[in-house]
DNA sequence: TTGAAAGCGCTAACAA
DNA sequence: TTGTTAGCGCTTTCAA
């Protein structure tokens, strides 16, 4: 079991309400006392225990983020972002993986329940709202992540994925394309739906361009390979001058794709390509990738925040919604 | 702080003993009272605290994962090896990051210590291993993971890296390389120290064969890039016709710096690249990236079972060393 | 400036 | 089959 606090009082002679303020407030205790408790605690090793502060206090100092996939470095990098904030507040943040599964959603969430967090960051699936609202009802405060603001009720943020679409096609529209494709899927993701939504808007803004969609299967790259090497023939044909990805993931597959069939295209002299996240492998690829980049790390951090806001009583939930922002690259240069 | 047992006692109409045993052991209730508890637990939307049942306990049923870097996906992977096996014997692992810094590592470690774990995976930078056997002096189980056989006291479990090394250089040398080139840093990472003595190994044995090193900063994707780049020259005047890359993230980056530069050269025919780790980016690269496979969810599995089973009085600490396996890709094939 | 003691929620030993 | 209770380690209130 570890060494305890009443071992530590018994070493240095003192009870251990003594070495709980020595620990806790040291401006209590005589300065004489203070150095004989610590060299007890060093000379026994003696490391709190935090389930019994955690009892006594009856709140953790921690945080729950369920992410819905860790090995996706967007969410890593929004899980960073609220390490950050919380650290500041001297919270931690404890990270657990949904893996885009309910199951593992509804547990992952019940564990933190069970551990009296604070109050839990979460980027749900579809189908999660409803068992939100019951933890949200058993006291513990609910920010969303990244899921738009459907639901007032809770305190949320998220970037605005229509804008982000929009913007996305207006750059490639700028650039004289006028026949573009949406590769993204299953549409059930709302990020999916909304970024197709915003790109269509700018399409319908101008006369002879034209937007179809491809529905993939996930946002992996394995996929976007699949449509990259399928799409090689309507590119070289002139059916397809520009590619709109979902994410990044995508993206990087699709040109690789383009680039690895047996009759290559050249991008942006034959097709543009513009993809959604700006993780570091777009600007990596062999042609860099124009992406819509969103504040990952401030998307952590204000989920925090939101979250120490809405613990207040009687305080409303507010939805944030950031801007997107583009980045151009070599993918989406002039046409040949 | 949320719905007590004694609360749900009440409701039902019971003791706290017997939602306890409605909880624990079911079986030992009539089945009419565990119907009663049950309602009340779903009234009253009682779960359980976790605080409380481990400080009764004393021990929680949570591993510590100490990875080196959560951004690296080899990482993820052990610590979903890690996770499979941990669940089966119903406990969960707790994954923290140390950002290859100490004092990260250290903070992590105390933060599992304070919570009772069962024991700590941990991929310890060079200068951790004094502390880690503080911890286990006070009776916490460690398992040291990807980390060689140097201290036998510990249990550990590891890849054999000098094998690796000299897996990936033969291969090159069969194929008829002769000038080699090895790329990682910084040699003070023992894996990539490792690597590059395998390699050399292999190399000494082929006559008219030669290795060189240049060392990078670390093993990301832009020190990749910059030391493929430079390396455009020395492949197209001849004098290196392979490189070994001390990971996939650096291969990824070489491989984009030698075909994006300005005289790109071609791979394989011009020169030819194997990577390390087998990253899924590594099948996907534009030429697909000959690499080193490490059994890395087999490792996870391994370090929780060497946890358990050092856990066992009196047992001794065993060290676990896989193999490591080629997987030949495109970037090796033979010269022009 | 210190000590004694209550109590956080839970489990298990024991009594009924 | 169920109820009562001690005690896990800690913080904090109250008294000395």
């Amino acid at each position: 079991m570890g060494v305890s606090i009443k071992e530590v009082a018994a070493r240095a002679g003192v009870s251990v309400g003594t070495v709980s303020n020595v620990l806790n407030r040291p401006d209590m205790v005589k300065a004489e006392t203070v150095e004989k408790v610590h060299a007890a605690i060093d000379e026994l090793g003696y490391v709190p225990n935090s389930a019994a502060q955690q009892l006594r206090e009856g709140q953790s100092r921690s945080i729950g983020f369920v992410a819905l996939d860790v090995r996706n470095p967007f969410f890593t990098d929004v899980a960073s972002g609220a390490e950050r904030a919380a650290a500041q507040a001297g919270l931690s943040v404890l990270l657990a993986n949904s893996a885009e599964s309910v199951e593992r959603e509804t547990w992952n969430i019940e564990l933190f329940e069970r551990q009296r967090v604070r109050g839990v960051l979460v980027s749900p699936l579809a189908e999660g709202l409803e068992r939100l609202r019951d933890v949200r009802r058993r006291g513990i405060p609910v920010v969303l992540v990244d899921r738009g603001t459907e639901d007032t009720t809770f305190p949320s943020v998220a970037v605005d994925d229509v804008a982000g679409g929009e913007l996305a096609a207006s750059h490639l529209l700028d650039g004289g394309r006028r026949r573009l494709v949406f590769v993204g899927g299953p549409t059930s993701i709302r990020q999916v739906s909304d970024r197709y939504r915003g790109a269509a808007a700018a399409v319908a803004g101008v006369d002879d361009a034209t937007i179809t969609s491809i529905e993939t299967d996930g946002l992996s790259l394995q996929e976007g390979m699949r449509v990259g090497a399928e799409l090689c023939e309507s590119v070289a044909s002139g059916r397809v001058d520009a590619i709109l990805a979902a994410n990044d993931l995508l993206a990087i597959g699709v040109e690789q794709g383009l680039l690895g069939g047996d009759h290559p295209v050249t991008i942006p002299g034959d097709v543009a390509l513009v993809g959604y996240d700006d993780i570091s492998f777009a600007a990596a690829a062999v042609v860099p990738i124009t992406s819509v980049r969103q504040p990952r790390e401030l998307l952590g951090e204000t989920a925090v925040a939101l979250l120490e806001e809405v613990r207040r009583p009687g305080a409303a939930p507010r939805q944030v919604v950031f801007e997107p922002e583009l980045v151009v690259r070599a993918s989406s240069g002039p046409p040949a």
